[in-house]
RNA sequence: GGUCGGUUGGCCGAGUGGCUAGGCAGAGGUCUGCAAAACCUCGUACGGCGGUUCGAAUCCGCCACCGACCUCCA
């Protein structure tokens, strides 16, 4: 089931049909995190978006190039007054480290949590330090397509002068240059250096103090930051390719720059869809590092964080982000955590118990095979609809109910093709791991086999105590499980249990 | 201040001009040795005020509140 997909692009504030640039191909770019400091919840989100998105682009059968970066230089702190330093470089001085120390403690760090939520690793994954001499070349091409300038040894993209020859800039953000200009503020209205307010470095000269820098024709310096991702993807994926992504927060200035940039040296758009993920919000607040309302994934995990009430798994987590569009905020609360915990055990308990199940084999095509065929069409319907997962999950709580009448006898396999049961399994893997990319923590909890085969005879034994009417010995084997989290079920064909 | 977006039942969160979202919590019932689990039923929500319409929570206008971006951020 194959159907039409459609995104909702930024740029066009619209859905739009999608259609890649080379047939049964994808180039999708997607921007990283810049290292320095430890990944934050939100980040997580964010790269759990595009996550999704990627596998089912895989799933739809397109072959994607998956490039999402790196920032290891050039990204500058915020505050204007203090200087313009470089991130990775003033943590480097503060911690009395080795720039490049900086980034690979952070980058492992990212990496590792990357794997804890079971993302997938990108197909590239450049660094910006790896491409200075690209970033050169391309600051070069701008000057010498006249739209950008040197000043006292850094460079500064001219984007007045690209604003009245191409009519471009400000357009992905819904902006104005004049705007730009009576909206900037007055410190950085100071900046003399700049012909215009909205004009932004894309190579910068290095003070005394900094770490890192590079040789180039203007002066001894580092690339700006929104100019790596521009050379990057231009790189692996060609001037222009088909998907950009990133959060919302990178729309402006980040993304809109890379538009110029693009412009300014190829005079093409670098991408043809974009898309923009939303916050993760806490306490009704963005999650940002930088003002400290962060709750970090270990702290989410253990429960050591005083917004929760206790720890929450990695895959409840990423259920919870299941339950949200990408393009909507979603707040961090404890409730809602709980909430998706439950629903998480449901949906795998829901899935081992539909993998388990044979069909008898006399099935026939009445309303209820039909409703489940219509229930799975739905929801590759709403995953191809601007990969709205929560829509799609609700049918698939749907074929939960399902499966546990078809298990509890309230429904009977008489009533479903035997070819409609293979398809319900085949849909609940197809979606729960290859699409959502959830995996089924109580696997690891068995490992080797061992428990299953400990818990058969437990049961057994719970069993012929239970023929034998012998209900003290039975109801004490199941308060023992149940003080190690093990609930017994039991059921008409035999007692099953699962971890809590 | 400018730009954009949001306001859905106890909580989280989809969606649509008339047709059940879903999850969690709650109530009643079925099953069970008792439970649990599961299943069934139920609450009948769409910020406020107007307007368009046969009909709006869904379209338009105004108001209120919240948020994002405008500065580094996913």
């Amino acid at each position: 089931m194959k159907n039409e997909l459609r995104i909702y692009n930024s740029y066009k504030g619209k859905k739009e049909t999608f259609k890649p640039i080379h047939e049964g191909q994808v180039g999708m770019y997607v921007c990283g995190p810049t290292v320095y400091s430890d990944v934050h919840l939100g980040n997580c989100r964010s790269f759990t978006s595009f996550d999704v998105i990627y596998r089912y682009l895989m799933y739809l059968g397109y072959k994607v190039r998956y490039v999402r970066n790196i920032t290891d230089v050039g990204h500058l702190e915020g505050d204007a007054d203090t200087g313009r330093e470089d991130k990775i470089s003033k943590k480097a001085r503060l911690e009395q480290l080795e720039p490049m120390e900086v980034v690979q403690q952070y980058m492992n760090g990212f990496h590792d949590m990357m794997k804890v939520f079971n993302l997938l690793p990108p197909n590239i994954e450049p660094r910006a330090t790896g491409h200075i001499p690209e970033q050169i070349e391309m600051v070069q091409t701008i000057i010498d397509n006249g739209l950008a300038y040197e000043k006292n040894g850094s460079v500064y993209f001219n984007t007045l002068k690209f604003a009245e020859r191409d009519g471009v800039y400000g357009k992905l953000s819904g902006r104005k240059i004049d705007d730009l200009v009576a909206e900037s503020r007055a410190d950085l209205k100071n900046q003399s250096e700049k012909n215009h307010p909205s004009d932004f470095a894309i190579w910068i000269k290095a003070a005394p103090e900094h770490l890192m820098h590079w040789h180039s024709p203007w002066s001894e310096g580092f690339p700006g930051w929104h100019l790596e991702c521009s050379v990057m993807s231009t790189k692996y994926l060609g001037e222009t390719f088909d998907i950009h992504g990133g959060g919302t927060d990178l729309k402006f200035p980040h993304h809109e720059n890379e538009v110029a940039q693009s412009y300014g040296a190829c005079g093409c758009a670098p991408a043809n869809y974009w898309i923009h993920g939303n916050m993760l919000l806490m306490n009704g607040r963005k999650m940002s590092k930088s003002d400290g309302n962060t709750i970090m994934p270990e702290e989410l995990f253990s429960g050591g964080s005083s917004h929760i009430s206790k720890g929450y798994s990695p895959m409840s987590v990423r259920f919870f982000m299941m339950q949200t569009h990408y393009r909507s905020t979603l707040d961090l609360t404890d409730g809602a955590l709980q909430a998706a915990e439950k629903g998480y055990r449901r949906l795998m308990e829901g899935n081992k118990l539909l993998q388990g199940m044979q069909h008898p084999g006399n099935g026939n095509v009445g309303d209820l095979d039909k409703e489940i065929n219509g229930l799975i069409d739905q929801a590759f319907a709403d995953m191809s609809d601007d990969f709205n997962t929560p829509k799609a999950l609700a049918s698939i709580f749907e074929l939960v109910t399902k499966v546990n009448s078809l298990k509890g006898g309230q429904l009977s396999f008489g009533e479903i093709t035997v070819e409609t049961l293979q398809r319900m399994q085949q849909t609940f893997t197809d979606f729960i791991f290859n699409i959502f990319g959830l995996l089924d923590e109580d696997i690891d909890v068995s490992g080797s086999g061992v428990v299953d085969e400990l818990m058969a005879l437990v049961l057994d034994m719970r069993q012929q105590a239970r023929t034998d009417k012998n209900w003290g010995t039975s109801d004490k084997i199941r308060d023992a499980l149940k003080a190690m989290n093990i609930q017994v079920k039991d059921g008409k064909d035999g007692a099953t249990w699962s971890k809590e």
